[in-house]
DNA sequence: GTCTATATTTAGATAGAC
DNA sequence: GTCTATCTAAATATAGAC
């Protein structure tokens, strides 16, 4: 396994070619990135923390903003790549739908999520492209993702048949999102601990269920619809 | 009705006592922030668009962090200033619920609480005192506000007792704000239409109502409650 | 490819006249 | 209080040696 993730830094024939530096330059780049926004980090400061030079920088990059533009990309497409992991159907809808909402629930609090999502809010009017690809990579697709499994369980008849799938993936994501989503943003709560996740679950998943989960005994005429 | 809104710029006795250049700086330094963060905004454009001397700025205001500051103050106090005015009970359930959502929905999606959202996100981690500000003029006093509404609600009868009003408001906020919000601070949806406006707030009422509004004939044994 | 040293621009903040 | 002109520091980007 001479894994191409581990190559010397210097090939000795090319005389580095290889990209290791590329690496270490994206790397510190999305650290800084993150943590300060755009704005506020200096080329300087990328190329100190990445251990090479500002010329070495711009060797490998033309600009700090196709720098910038980069680490977001990379962290979409990781973004992506990690959303098509979770998809459960084979045990009670309440426990099947916890499952699901945990699942995004983390996603959305852990630090990567923050950090992008952070730092496209930061710089959205100066790079909309960013916004839109952000939006494709991260929220639009999770929300593709919560869409085919409501659609799934309402084959299955334990959700209600005549729910939106669409409407009701955007209500999911955003009552599971919940407050703690603001807090975590806002570095009121920046360490959300398990159990505050765990409540906030379960209790998004309850009103879901009420709302939405196949009755044994249809509900007619109840108080809840909107009339008028 | 000499307004005090509306003195002339300077006084001939004390030449120019009065803050009116102050209040040109205010509102330029505010479109300026909100539209394209702290660290993009120079304090030249500000000078600039105020109409004065970056030597008169800087006699207002002893740097850019504290102009920046006192921006974000005052649009946290407007903000908290509007807050207080929705509290509907005298109407059916879901008329009121609606009422107030769309209370809601309408002020989190208006462009200056979008910019204010904006800013305080880009700068929450060099400006840590102001995202709790804002935290605490904004999103806080919204939640209590909602919460009061809730349990008087509960009082009545209308709601059902066995509900936790904090974790109620923070529900209906996050549910009624949905992802309609997470599109307009992106700018994939810069305008939202009084049609999707509208449409998110009658979904969103219409799960609120199903898990939370007290029924004629209590549920026993529902299949909703999450039995482990 | 990589580094040191530097050119060029811009931004935050101020001195001194009126 | 307000302005013009300027100082100083820092940031983006590059030239030239190895």
């Amino acid at each position: 396994m001479s894994a191409i993730l581990s190559l010397p830094e210097t090939d000795p024939a090319t005389n580095a070619r290889r990209p290791a530096k590329l690496h270490a330059i994206l790397a510190a780049a999305a650290d800084l990135f993150m943590a300060e926004g755009y704005a506020a980090v200096s080329m300087d400061a990328v190329a100190k923390r990445a251990g090479v030079s500002k010329a070495t920088l711009y060797a490998h990059m033309p600009s700090k903003e196709a720098l910038f533009g980069e680490v977001v990309a990379r962290r979409c497409s990781a973004m992506a790549d990690e959303m098509d992991r979770v998809a459960v159907h084979d045990q009670p809808l309440p426990q099947a739908m916890r499952g699901l909402a945990r699942f995004w629930l983390g996603f959305v609090l852990s630090p990567s999520s923050i950090g992008v999502y952070r730092t496209v809010i930061a710089e959205g009017a100066r790079f909309p492209d960013l916004a839109r690809a952000f939006f494709d990579a991260g929220p639009a697709r999770g929300l593709a993702h919560i869409r085919g499994w409501l659609a799934e369980e309402q084959r299955r008849g334990r959700l209600r048949a005549d729910l939106d799938p669409g409407r009701a993936a955007a209500q999911f994501a955003a009552l599971v999102r919940g407050e703690l989503f603001t807090r975590v943003v806002l570095g009121i709560t920046p360490d959300p601990t398990d159990a505050e996740i765990e409540a906030g679950v379960d209790a998004a998943v309850d009103v879901l269920l009420r709302a939405w989960a196949v009755t044994e005994r249809p509900m007619t005429g109840g108080p809840a619809g909107p009339e008028v």
